[in-house]
RNA sequence: CGAGGUGUAGCGCAGUUUGGUAGCGCGUUUGGUUCGGGACCAAAAGGUCGCAGGUUCAAAUCCUGUCACCUCGACCA
Protein backbone atom coordinates (compact mmCIF):
# COMPACT_ATOMS: atom_id res chain seq x y z
CA UNK A 1 0.00 0.00 0.00
CA UNK A 2 2.90 2.47 0.17
CA UNK A 3 2.89 5.56 -2.21
CA UNK A 4 -0.55 4.81 -3.13
CA UNK A 5 -0.29 8.88 -4.39
CA UNK A 6 -2.05 8.04 -7.64
CA UNK A 7 -3.61 11.39 -9.03
CA UNK A 8 -6.29 9.93 -10.98
CA UNK A 9 -7.38 7.95 -7.95
CA UNK A 10 -7.71 11.21 -5.82
CA UNK A 11 -10.51 12.33 -7.18
CA UNK A 12 -10.72 15.89 -5.90
CA UNK A 13 -14.10 17.92 -6.53
CA UNK A 14 -13.75 21.16 -8.09
CA UNK A 15 -15.69 23.43 -5.85
CA UNK A 16 -14.21 26.78 -6.46
CA UNK A 17 -13.72 29.12 -9.01
CA UNK A 18 -10.00 28.23 -10.51
CA UNK A 19 -7.28 30.43 -8.97
CA UNK A 20 -5.75 31.10 -12.43
CA UNK A 21 -9.20 31.87 -14.08
CA UNK A 22 -10.30 34.84 -11.67
CA UNK A 23 -7.86 35.09 -8.56
CA UNK A 24 -10.37 37.51 -6.98
CA UNK A 25 -13.17 35.48 -7.46
CA UNK A 26 -11.23 32.74 -6.10
CA UNK A 27 -10.35 34.58 -2.90
CA UNK A 28 -13.87 35.11 -1.92
CA UNK A 29 -14.92 31.65 -2.74
CA UNK A 30 -11.98 30.50 -0.30
CA UNK A 31 -12.81 32.88 2.49
CA UNK A 32 -16.77 31.56 2.31
CA UNK A 33 -16.52 28.43 1.69
CA UNK A 34 -13.92 27.83 4.05
CA UNK A 35 -16.47 29.79 6.59
CA UNK A 36 -13.83 32.07 7.58
CA UNK A 37 -15.73 35.13 7.71
CA UNK A 38 -18.92 36.16 6.40
CA UNK A 39 -20.62 39.56 5.70
CA UNK A 40 -21.95 41.54 8.19
CA UNK A 41 -25.52 43.25 8.09
CA UNK A 42 -23.53 46.75 8.29
CA UNK A 43 -21.67 48.19 5.84
CA UNK A 44 -18.25 46.84 5.09
CA UNK A 45 -17.77 44.89 8.36
CA UNK A 46 -17.67 41.27 8.27
CA UNK A 47 -17.79 38.73 10.76
CA UNK A 48 -15.08 36.84 11.63
CA UNK A 49 -16.39 32.95 11.98
CA UNK A 50 -14.88 30.68 14.67
CA UNK A 51 -12.62 29.32 12.46
CA UNK A 52 -11.33 32.21 10.83
CA UNK A 53 -10.94 33.43 14.44
CA UNK A 54 -8.85 30.53 15.96
CA UNK A 55 -6.30 31.56 13.10
CA UNK A 56 -6.28 35.09 14.38
CA UNK A 57 -6.02 33.68 17.84
CA UNK A 58 -2.82 31.62 16.85
CA UNK A 59 -1.35 34.80 14.78
CA UNK A 60 -2.35 36.83 18.44
CA UNK A 61 -0.27 33.92 20.97
CA UNK A 62 2.88 33.53 18.55
CA UNK A 63 2.99 37.86 18.44
CA UNK A 64 2.32 38.22 22.24
CA UNK A 65 4.69 36.74 23.17
CA UNK A 66 7.28 37.97 21.48
CA UNK A 67 6.00 41.22 22.55
CA UNK A 68 6.32 39.94 26.29
CA UNK A 69 9.76 38.83 25.43
CA UNK A 70 10.68 42.48 24.35
CA UNK A 71 9.45 44.24 27.31
CA UNK A 72 6.07 45.29 26.23
CA UNK A 73 3.01 45.11 28.41
CA UNK A 74 -0.89 45.34 27.29
CA UNK A 75 -2.96 48.05 27.91
CA UNK A 76 -6.81 49.10 26.76
CA UNK A 77 -7.64 52.34 25.63
CA UNK A 78 -11.28 53.70 24.92
CA UNK A 79 -12.56 53.51 21.70
CA UNK A 80 -13.43 57.10 21.08
CA UNK A 81 -11.47 60.25 20.79
CA UNK A 82 -12.46 63.82 21.32
CA UNK A 83 -12.38 65.56 18.23
CA UNK A 84 -10.00 68.02 19.75
CA UNK A 85 -7.64 65.32 20.81
CA UNK A 86 -7.37 63.88 17.24
CA UNK A 87 -6.70 68.05 15.42
CA UNK A 88 -3.80 68.51 17.92
CA UNK A 89 -1.04 66.99 15.39
CA UNK A 90 -1.23 68.11 11.87
CA UNK A 91 -0.73 65.56 9.61
CA UNK A 92 -1.92 63.22 11.06
CA UNK A 93 -5.53 64.33 11.00
CA UNK A 94 -5.02 65.51 7.66
CA UNK A 95 -3.89 61.87 7.25
CA UNK A 96 -6.78 60.22 8.78
CA UNK A 97 -9.76 62.49 8.97
CA UNK A 98 -11.41 61.49 5.32
CA UNK A 99 -11.95 58.07 6.87
CA UNK A 100 -13.34 58.84 10.48
CA UNK A 101 -16.90 57.97 11.95
CA UNK A 102 -18.05 60.16 14.40
CA UNK A 103 -20.11 59.94 17.51
CA UNK A 104 -22.49 62.98 17.58
CA UNK A 105 -25.11 61.86 20.45
CA UNK A 106 -25.02 59.80 23.60
CA UNK A 107 -28.41 58.66 24.38
CA UNK A 108 -31.24 61.40 23.16
CA UNK A 109 -28.76 64.55 24.22
CA UNK A 110 -26.56 66.24 21.46
CA UNK A 111 -22.49 66.00 22.13
CA UNK A 112 -20.69 69.77 22.77
CA UNK A 113 -17.71 67.66 21.46
CA UNK A 114 -18.10 65.12 18.88
CA UNK A 115 -16.17 62.07 19.32
CA UNK A 116 -14.31 59.96 17.06
CA UNK A 117 -14.64 56.41 17.13
CA UNK A 118 -10.61 55.05 16.88
CA UNK A 119 -8.57 54.92 13.39
CA UNK A 120 -5.83 54.33 15.76
CA UNK A 121 -4.61 55.07 18.81
CA UNK A 122 -1.78 57.41 18.90
CA UNK A 123 -3.66 60.71 20.09
CA UNK A 124 -5.10 58.69 23.31
CA UNK A 125 -1.64 57.37 23.95
CA UNK A 126 -0.02 60.56 23.88
CA UNK A 127 -2.54 62.13 25.94
CA UNK A 128 -1.99 59.72 28.70
CA UNK A 129 1.77 59.38 28.05
CA UNK A 130 1.97 63.50 28.66
CA UNK A 131 0.01 62.47 31.95
CA UNK A 132 2.47 59.76 33.05
CA UNK A 133 5.88 60.68 32.20
CA UNK A 134 7.75 62.64 34.61
CA UNK A 135 11.02 61.98 34.67
CA UNK A 136 13.81 60.09 32.91
CA UNK A 137 13.50 57.35 35.73
CA UNK A 138 9.87 56.39 33.72
CA UNK A 139 10.95 55.73 30.31
CA UNK A 140 10.90 53.66 28.05
CA UNK A 141 6.92 53.40 28.35
CA UNK A 142 6.08 49.93 26.00
CA UNK A 143 2.79 49.40 25.67
CA UNK A 144 0.75 47.38 23.30
CA UNK A 145 -2.97 46.97 22.53
CA UNK A 146 -5.18 44.59 21.24
CA UNK A 147 -8.22 45.93 19.76
CA UNK A 148 -10.84 46.91 16.93
CA UNK A 149 -10.36 50.35 14.74
CA UNK A 150 -12.71 52.01 12.19
CA UNK A 151 -11.95 53.52 8.97
CA UNK A 152 -14.60 54.80 6.86
CA UNK A 153 -13.43 52.80 3.71
CA UNK A 154 -14.66 53.47 0.52
CA UNK A 155 -14.38 50.09 -0.62
CA UNK A 156 -13.62 47.28 1.10
CA UNK A 157 -12.95 43.72 0.64
CA UNK A 158 -13.00 40.37 3.55
CA UNK A 159 -9.58 40.89 5.69
CA UNK A 160 -7.85 42.97 3.19
CA UNK A 161 -9.97 46.01 3.79
CA UNK A 162 -12.88 46.16 5.76
CA UNK A 163 -15.02 49.34 7.81
CA UNK A 164 -13.73 48.21 11.27
CA UNK A 165 -10.42 45.74 12.04
CA UNK A 166 -8.91 43.65 14.48
CA UNK A 167 -5.49 44.52 15.22
CA UNK A 168 -2.64 45.50 17.41
CA UNK A 169 -1.09 48.87 17.79
CA UNK A 170 2.52 49.34 19.71
CA UNK A 171 2.77 52.74 21.14
CA UNK A 172 6.34 53.39 22.89
CA UNK A 173 8.22 56.45 24.60
CA UNK A 174 11.32 56.74 24.64
CA UNK A 175 14.15 58.89 26.23
CA UNK A 176 16.28 59.06 23.47
CA UNK A 177 15.99 59.17 19.45
CA UNK A 178 18.44 56.07 19.41
CA UNK A 179 16.22 54.30 21.85
CA UNK A 180 13.07 54.88 19.30
CA UNK A 181 15.10 53.99 16.51
CA UNK A 182 16.16 50.64 17.90
CA UNK A 183 12.41 50.01 19.20
CA UNK A 184 11.07 50.42 15.80
CA UNK A 185 13.22 48.23 14.00
CA UNK A 186 13.23 45.37 16.61
CA UNK A 187 9.33 45.54 16.66
CA UNK A 188 9.94 45.49 11.94
CA UNK A 189 12.00 42.42 12.98
CA UNK A 190 9.38 40.38 15.63
CA UNK A 191 6.91 41.18 12.97
CA UNK A 192 9.14 39.42 10.05
CA UNK A 193 9.79 36.34 12.17
CA UNK A 194 6.12 36.08 13.38
CA UNK A 195 5.47 36.51 9.68
CA UNK A 196 8.17 34.23 8.05
CA UNK A 197 8.58 31.58 10.56
CA UNK A 198 5.20 31.03 11.33
CA UNK A 199 3.12 31.96 8.44
CA UNK A 200 5.53 31.07 6.18
CA UNK A 201 5.59 34.10 3.77
CA UNK A 202 8.40 35.66 2.86
CA UNK A 203 8.99 39.56 2.91
CA UNK A 204 10.74 42.56 1.91
CA UNK A 205 11.81 44.29 4.68
CA UNK A 206 12.71 48.40 4.06
CA UNK A 207 12.26 51.63 4.65
CA UNK A 208 9.21 53.95 3.16
CA UNK A 209 8.93 56.63 1.42
CA UNK A 210 8.00 59.99 2.27
CA UNK A 211 4.92 60.04 0.09
CA UNK A 212 4.11 56.61 1.50
CA UNK A 213 5.21 56.83 5.22
CA UNK A 214 2.03 56.91 8.34
CA UNK A 215 0.55 60.38 8.44
CA UNK A 216 2.52 62.09 11.41
CA UNK A 217 5.74 59.83 11.10
CA UNK A 218 9.45 60.56 10.75
CA UNK A 219 10.06 57.44 9.34
CA UNK A 220 7.88 54.10 8.30
CA UNK A 221 9.77 51.29 7.79
CA UNK A 222 7.03 47.81 6.21
CA UNK A 223 7.17 44.18 5.46
CA UNK A 224 5.89 43.64 2.43
CA UNK A 225 4.61 40.11 1.01
CA UNK A 226 3.97 39.52 -2.58
CA UNK A 227 0.36 37.62 -3.25
CA UNK A 228 -0.06 35.10 -6.50
CA UNK A 229 -1.30 37.29 -8.43
CA UNK A 230 1.50 39.42 -8.17
CA UNK A 231 0.47 42.07 -5.97
CA UNK A 232 1.76 43.83 -3.25
CA UNK A 233 0.22 43.64 0.16
CA UNK A 234 1.68 45.52 2.93
CA UNK A 235 1.85 42.80 6.39
CA UNK A 236 2.80 45.11 8.90
CA UNK A 237 3.99 48.59 9.52
CA UNK A 238 6.40 50.12 12.42
CA UNK A 239 6.79 54.01 12.93
CA UNK A 240 9.08 56.28 14.41
CA UNK A 241 7.39 59.56 15.32
CA UNK A 242 10.63 61.52 16.48
CA UNK A 243 9.41 63.84 18.71
CA UNK A 244 6.27 64.97 16.09
CA UNK A 245 3.84 63.90 18.75
CA UNK A 246 5.71 64.72 21.80
CA UNK A 247 5.83 68.22 20.93
CA UNK A 248 2.02 68.56 19.72
CA UNK A 249 0.83 66.66 22.97
CA UNK A 250 3.49 67.63 25.13
CA UNK A 251 4.92 64.85 26.34
CA UNK A 252 7.94 65.50 28.18
CA UNK A 253 10.31 64.84 31.30
CA UNK A 254 13.11 65.55 33.28
CA UNK A 255 16.37 64.38 32.50
CA UNK A 256 19.14 63.44 33.82
CA UNK A 257 20.67 66.95 33.34
CA UNK A 258 17.64 68.66 35.38
CA UNK A 259 16.54 69.69 32.12
CA UNK A 260 12.77 69.10 29.98
CA UNK A 261 12.90 66.96 26.99
CA UNK A 262 10.57 65.65 24.85
CA UNK A 263 10.07 61.76 24.24
CA UNK A 264 10.74 59.99 21.27
CA UNK A 265 8.08 57.53 20.22
CA UNK A 266 7.15 55.27 18.31
CA UNK A 267 3.93 52.77 17.06
CA UNK A 268 3.55 49.39 15.00
CA UNK A 269 0.79 47.24 13.98
CA UNK A 270 -0.40 43.74 12.43
CA UNK A 271 -3.80 43.21 11.26
CA UNK A 272 -6.56 40.50 10.62
CA UNK A 273 -5.14 41.32 7.38
CA UNK A 274 -2.36 38.86 7.87
CA UNK A 275 -4.73 36.17 7.17
CA UNK A 276 -5.49 37.78 3.66
CA UNK A 277 -2.02 37.15 3.48
CA UNK A 278 -1.86 33.50 4.34
CA UNK A 279 -4.97 32.50 1.97
CA UNK A 280 -3.61 34.36 -1.17
CA UNK A 281 0.15 33.20 -0.66
CA UNK A 282 -0.08 29.78 0.28
CA UNK A 283 -3.67 28.65 -0.91
CA UNK A 284 -4.38 26.48 -4.03
CA UNK A 285 -7.33 24.97 -6.34
CA UNK A 286 -8.54 22.98 -3.36
CA UNK A 287 -9.04 26.03 -1.04
CA UNK A 288 -7.09 27.54 1.63
CA UNK A 289 -3.19 25.71 2.80
CA UNK A 290 -2.61 26.53 6.15
CA UNK A 291 0.95 26.36 7.89
CA UNK A 292 1.52 23.85 10.30
CA UNK A 293 2.40 26.22 13.06
CA UNK A 294 -0.59 28.51 12.58
CA UNK A 295 -3.41 26.18 11.34
CA UNK A 296 -5.87 25.82 14.31
CA UNK A 297 -6.10 22.13 13.18
CA UNK A 298 -2.83 20.49 12.08
CA UNK A 299 -4.41 16.91 11.64
CA UNK A 300 -7.43 15.77 11.08
CA UNK A 301 -8.34 12.04 11.28
CA UNK A 302 -11.21 10.79 9.47
CA UNK A 303 -12.53 7.59 9.95
CA UNK A 304 -13.51 5.10 7.08
CA UNK A 305 -16.35 2.51 7.51
CA UNK A 306 -16.59 4.15 11.38
CA UNK A 307 -19.14 1.54 12.77
CA UNK A 308 -16.79 -1.62 12.00
CA UNK A 309 -14.58 -3.28 13.74
CA UNK A 310 -13.92 -0.89 16.28
CA UNK A 311 -12.56 1.91 13.42
CA UNK A 312 -14.65 4.78 15.68
CA UNK A 313 -12.82 3.83 18.85
CA UNK A 314 -9.47 3.73 17.38
CA UNK A 315 -9.74 6.83 15.78
CA UNK A 316 -10.61 8.28 19.06
CA UNK A 317 -8.10 6.73 21.10
CA UNK A 318 -5.19 8.09 18.32
CA UNK A 319 -7.02 10.92 19.42
CA UNK A 320 -6.60 11.66 22.25
CA UNK A 321 -2.34 10.15 22.30
CA UNK A 322 -1.91 12.77 19.90
CA UNK A 323 -3.46 15.66 21.67
CA UNK A 324 -1.78 14.55 24.57
CA UNK A 325 1.68 14.79 22.79
CA UNK A 326 0.68 18.66 21.81
CA UNK A 327 -0.81 18.42 18.38
CA UNK A 328 -3.26 20.18 17.36
CA UNK A 329 -5.77 17.51 16.27
CA UNK A 330 -9.45 16.90 15.13
CA UNK A 331 -11.68 14.17 15.09
CA UNK A 332 -14.26 14.33 12.32
CA UNK A 333 -17.03 12.00 13.39
CA UNK A 334 -19.55 13.36 11.71
CA UNK A 335 -21.96 10.23 11.01
CA UNK A 336 -23.62 11.69 8.13
CA UNK A 337 -20.75 12.67 5.36
CA UNK A 338 -19.21 9.78 3.29
CA UNK A 339 -15.02 9.44 3.70
CA UNK A 340 -15.11 11.40 0.39
CA UNK A 341 -16.56 14.58 1.09
CA UNK A 342 -14.95 14.83 4.30
CA UNK A 343 -11.44 14.32 2.30
CA UNK A 344 -12.38 17.34 0.06
CA UNK A 345 -14.13 19.43 3.27
CA UNK A 346 -10.49 19.48 4.98
CA UNK A 347 -8.63 19.73 2.60
CA UNK A 348 -10.46 22.98 1.03
CA UNK A 349 -10.18 24.32 4.83
CA UNK A 350 -6.25 23.78 4.71
CA UNK A 351 -5.12 21.35 7.50
CA UNK A 352 -1.75 20.41 6.70
CA UNK A 353 -1.94 16.27 7.34
CA UNK A 354 -4.65 14.04 7.64
CA UNK A 355 -5.35 10.64 8.93
CA UNK A 356 -7.39 8.12 6.88
CA UNK A 357 -8.23 4.69 9.17
CA UNK A 358 -10.59 1.86 7.87
CA UNK A 359 -11.03 -1.48 8.75
CA UNK A 360 -8.47 -2.38 6.15
CA UNK A 361 -5.55 -0.18 7.72
CA UNK A 362 -6.34 -1.64 11.49
CA UNK A 363 -6.22 -5.20 10.12
CA UNK A 364 -2.60 -3.92 9.26
CA UNK A 365 -1.94 -1.78 12.03
CA UNK A 366 -1.83 1.03 9.44
CA UNK A 367 -3.25 4.22 8.46
CA UNK A 368 -3.26 6.44 5.24
CA UNK A 369 -1.50 10.10 5.74
CA UNK A 370 -2.13 12.75 3.24
CA UNK A 371 -0.25 16.09 3.09
CA UNK A 372 -1.87 18.67 1.76
CA UNK A 373 1.03 20.70 0.36
CA UNK A 374 2.00 17.68 -1.94
CA UNK A 375 -1.38 15.94 -2.03
CA UNK A 376 0.85 12.61 -1.04
CA UNK A 377 -0.45 10.07 0.12
CA UNK A 378 1.31 7.00 2.54
CA UNK A 379 0.59 4.04 4.56
CA UNK A 380 2.45 4.32 7.87
CA UNK A 381 2.27 2.30 10.69
CA UNK A 382 0.25 3.78 13.31
CA UNK A 383 2.96 3.56 15.89
CA UNK A 384 5.07 5.26 14.55
CA UNK A 385 2.64 8.35 14.06
CA UNK A 386 3.85 10.16 17.15
CA UNK A 387 6.93 10.42 15.72
CA UNK A 388 6.84 10.81 12.23
CA UNK A 389 3.72 13.55 12.67
CA UNK A 390 6.36 16.11 14.29
CA UNK A 391 8.36 15.55 11.64
CA UNK A 392 5.85 16.30 8.84
CA UNK A 393 4.37 19.45 9.81
CA UNK A 394 7.53 20.63 10.12
CA UNK A 395 8.71 19.81 6.81
CA UNK A 396 5.54 21.04 5.84
CA UNK A 397 5.73 24.23 7.52
CA UNK A 398 9.64 24.43 5.85
CA UNK A 399 8.21 23.47 2.47
CA UNK A 400 5.52 26.02 2.11
CA UNK A 401 7.91 28.84 2.81
CA UNK A 402 10.72 27.66 0.46
CA UNK A 403 7.73 27.35 -2.20
CA UNK A 404 5.96 30.69 -1.64
CA UNK A 405 9.90 32.46 -1.67
CA UNK A 406 10.78 30.86 -4.64
CA UNK A 407 7.45 32.18 -6.34
CA UNK A 408 8.26 35.75 -5.33
CA UNK A 409 11.71 35.46 -6.19
CA UNK A 410 11.05 34.70 -9.54
CA UNK A 411 8.88 37.37 -9.84
CA UNK A 412 10.98 40.46 -8.90
CA UNK A 413 12.32 41.93 -11.65
CA UNK A 414 15.66 44.56 -12.01
CA UNK A 415 14.65 47.56 -14.23
CA UNK A 416 16.58 50.19 -15.41
CA UNK A 417 13.66 51.85 -17.20
CA UNK A 418 10.24 53.06 -16.83
CA UNK A 419 9.15 50.24 -19.23
CA UNK A 420 10.59 47.69 -17.90
CA UNK A 421 8.92 48.60 -15.09
CA UNK A 422 5.35 48.64 -16.21
CA UNK A 423 6.14 45.47 -17.49
CA UNK A 424 7.39 44.03 -14.54
CA UNK A 425 4.57 45.07 -12.01
CA UNK A 426 1.99 43.80 -14.44
CA UNK A 427 2.92 40.32 -12.55
CA UNK A 428 5.20 40.91 -9.68
CA UNK A 429 7.71 43.49 -8.22
CA UNK A 430 10.19 45.76 -9.96
CA UNK A 431 13.76 46.32 -8.22
CA UNK A 432 14.78 49.67 -9.07
CA UNK A 433 17.34 52.58 -8.22
CA UNK A 434 15.34 55.80 -7.39
CA UNK A 435 16.67 59.29 -7.22
CA UNK A 436 14.47 60.51 -4.30
CA UNK A 437 12.59 62.78 -5.76
CA UNK A 438 8.67 62.73 -4.97
CA UNK A 439 8.21 63.56 -8.47
CA UNK A 440 9.67 60.54 -10.13
CA UNK A 441 7.18 58.07 -7.76
CA UNK A 442 3.96 60.91 -8.73
CA UNK A 443 4.66 60.28 -12.05
CA UNK A 444 4.68 56.15 -11.66
CA UNK A 445 2.07 55.49 -9.91
CA UNK A 446 -0.01 58.61 -12.01
CA UNK A 447 1.23 56.59 -15.38
CA UNK A 448 0.71 52.48 -14.39
CA UNK A 449 -1.23 52.66 -10.89
CA UNK A 450 1.76 51.21 -9.49
CA UNK A 451 3.46 52.61 -6.02
CA UNK A 452 6.79 52.39 -4.03
CA UNK A 453 6.71 49.70 -1.63
CA UNK A 454 9.76 50.31 0.48
CA UNK A 455 13.55 50.60 0.28
CA UNK A 456 15.27 47.64 1.89
CA UNK A 457 18.40 47.90 3.88
CA UNK A 458 21.89 47.32 3.14
CA UNK A 459 21.40 46.27 -0.67
CA UNK A 460 23.92 46.44 -3.19
CA UNK A 461 22.55 48.69 -5.68
CA UNK A 462 21.34 47.51 -9.23
CA UNK A 463 22.46 50.66 -11.44
CA UNK A 464 23.21 54.48 -10.64
CA UNK A 465 20.27 56.03 -12.59
CA UNK A 466 17.14 56.76 -11.37
CA UNK A 467 14.59 54.51 -13.03
CA UNK A 468 12.26 57.38 -13.72
CA UNK A 469 14.04 60.89 -14.90
CA UNK A 470 17.55 58.98 -15.27
CA UNK A 471 19.56 61.17 -12.55
CA UNK A 472 21.89 59.86 -10.17
CA UNK A 473 20.45 57.86 -7.85
CA UNK A 474 21.96 55.70 -5.11
CA UNK A 475 18.25 53.95 -3.55
CA UNK A 476 17.29 50.33 -4.02
CA UNK A 477 13.43 50.42 -4.27
CA UNK A 478 11.18 47.86 -5.02
CA UNK A 479 7.91 48.51 -6.53
CA UNK A 480 4.69 47.26 -7.39
CA UNK A 481 0.58 47.24 -7.74
CA UNK A 482 -0.58 47.44 -4.12
CA UNK A 483 -3.75 46.04 -2.27
C1' C B 1 -15.96 58.14 -5.46
C1' G B 2 -16.08 57.21 -11.34
C1' A B 3 -17.30 53.04 -15.30
C1' G B 4 -19.62 48.25 -15.91
C1' G B 5 -22.24 43.87 -13.83
C1' U B 6 -25.33 40.97 -10.21
C1' G B 7 -29.25 40.64 -6.16
C1' U B 8 -35.42 35.16 -6.66
C1' A B 9 -35.36 28.98 -0.53
C1' G B 10 -29.05 27.91 3.24
C1' C B 11 -25.93 27.66 -1.75
C1' G B 12 -25.99 27.82 -7.30
C1' C B 13 -29.48 29.34 -10.88
C1' A B 14 -34.19 29.73 -14.42
C1' G B 15 -38.37 32.96 -14.76
C1' U B 16 -38.15 39.71 -16.04
C1' U B 17 -38.01 41.11 -23.05
C1' U B 18 -44.42 40.56 -23.61
C1' G B 19 -47.31 42.15 -15.67
C1' G B 20 -51.77 37.13 -14.36
C1' U B 21 -51.16 30.54 -8.90
C1' A B 22 -43.05 30.90 -7.02
C1' G B 23 -39.76 26.95 -10.22
C1' C B 24 -35.14 23.60 -10.84
C1' G B 25 -30.47 21.39 -8.90
C1' C B 26 -27.64 20.92 -4.49
C1' G B 27 -28.12 21.22 0.69
C1' U B 28 -31.57 20.53 5.18
C1' U B 29 -35.21 17.13 8.18
C1' U B 30 -37.16 11.91 9.03
C1' G B 31 -36.62 6.57 8.01
C1' G B 32 -33.68 2.79 5.69
C1' U B 33 -29.40 0.91 3.01
C1' U B 34 -24.25 2.64 2.68
C1' C B 35 -19.03 4.27 3.91
C1' G B 36 -11.01 3.67 0.95
C1' G B 37 -12.07 10.74 -3.06
C1' G B 38 -18.20 15.12 -2.50
C1' A B 39 -23.19 7.58 -1.68
C1' C B 40 -28.42 5.72 -2.80
C1' C B 41 -33.91 5.10 -2.11
C1' A B 42 -38.44 7.12 -0.04
C1' A B 43 -41.15 10.98 2.28
C1' A B 44 -41.10 16.10 4.03
C1' A B 45 -39.96 21.13 5.38
C1' G B 46 -38.22 25.68 3.43
C1' G B 47 -39.15 32.05 -0.40
C1' U B 48 -43.03 39.35 2.17
C1' C B 49 -38.42 37.59 -5.32
C1' G B 50 -32.16 42.88 -1.58
C1' C B 51 -34.92 47.10 0.72
C1' A B 52 -38.36 51.55 0.33
C1' G B 53 -41.74 54.17 -2.48
C1' G B 54 -44.76 54.52 -7.06
C1' U B 55 -47.87 52.85 -11.57
C1' U B 56 -51.83 48.98 -12.08
C1' C B 57 -57.82 45.31 -11.03
C1' A B 58 -53.05 42.67 -10.58
C1' A B 59 -45.74 43.60 -9.93
C1' A B 60 -40.18 38.90 -9.23
C1' U B 61 -41.52 41.29 -14.04
C1' C B 62 -42.74 48.39 -15.45
C1' C B 63 -40.89 53.40 -12.99
C1' U B 64 -38.00 56.15 -9.02
C1' G B 65 -34.81 55.88 -5.03
C1' U B 66 -31.66 53.13 -1.90
C1' C B 67 -28.44 49.16 0.00
C1' A B 68 -25.10 45.06 -0.65
C1' C B 69 -21.76 42.19 -3.49
C1' C B 70 -18.44 41.34 -8.01
C1' U B 71 -14.85 43.47 -11.95
C1' C B 72 -11.79 47.72 -13.47
C1' G B 73 -9.86 52.58 -11.94
C1' A B 74 -8.76 56.90 -7.69
C1' C B 75 -7.54 56.55 -1.57
C1' C B 76 -5.92 53.36 2.53
C1' A B 77 -3.52 48.44 6.89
Amino acid sequence: MADQGNEKKQGFVEHITPRDVDFSQWYTDVIMKTELVDYAPVRGCMVLRPYGYAIWERIQEEMDKRFKATGHQNVYMPMLIPESLLLKEAEHVEGFAPEVAWVTQGGNEPLQERLAIRPTSETIFCAMYSKWVSSWRDLPMKYNQWCSVMRWEKTTRPFLRTAEFLWQEGHTIHATAEEAQEETLQMLEVYREVVEEELAIPVLVGRKSDKEKFAGAQATYSMEAMMQDGKALQAGTSHNFGTNFAEAFNIQYLNKEGKLAYVHETSWGTTTRLIGAIIMTHGDERGLKLPPRIAPIQVVIVPVAAHKGGVLEKCQELHDQLKAQGLRVKLDDRDTLSPGFKFNDWELKGVPLRIEIGPRDLEKGECVVFRRDTYEKRSVAISELDRLLPQLLEDIQRNMFAIAKEFRDGRITVVSGMEELKKATENGFAKAMWCGDRACEDEIKAEMSVTSRNMPFDQEPVGDKCVCCGKHADKVIYFAKAY
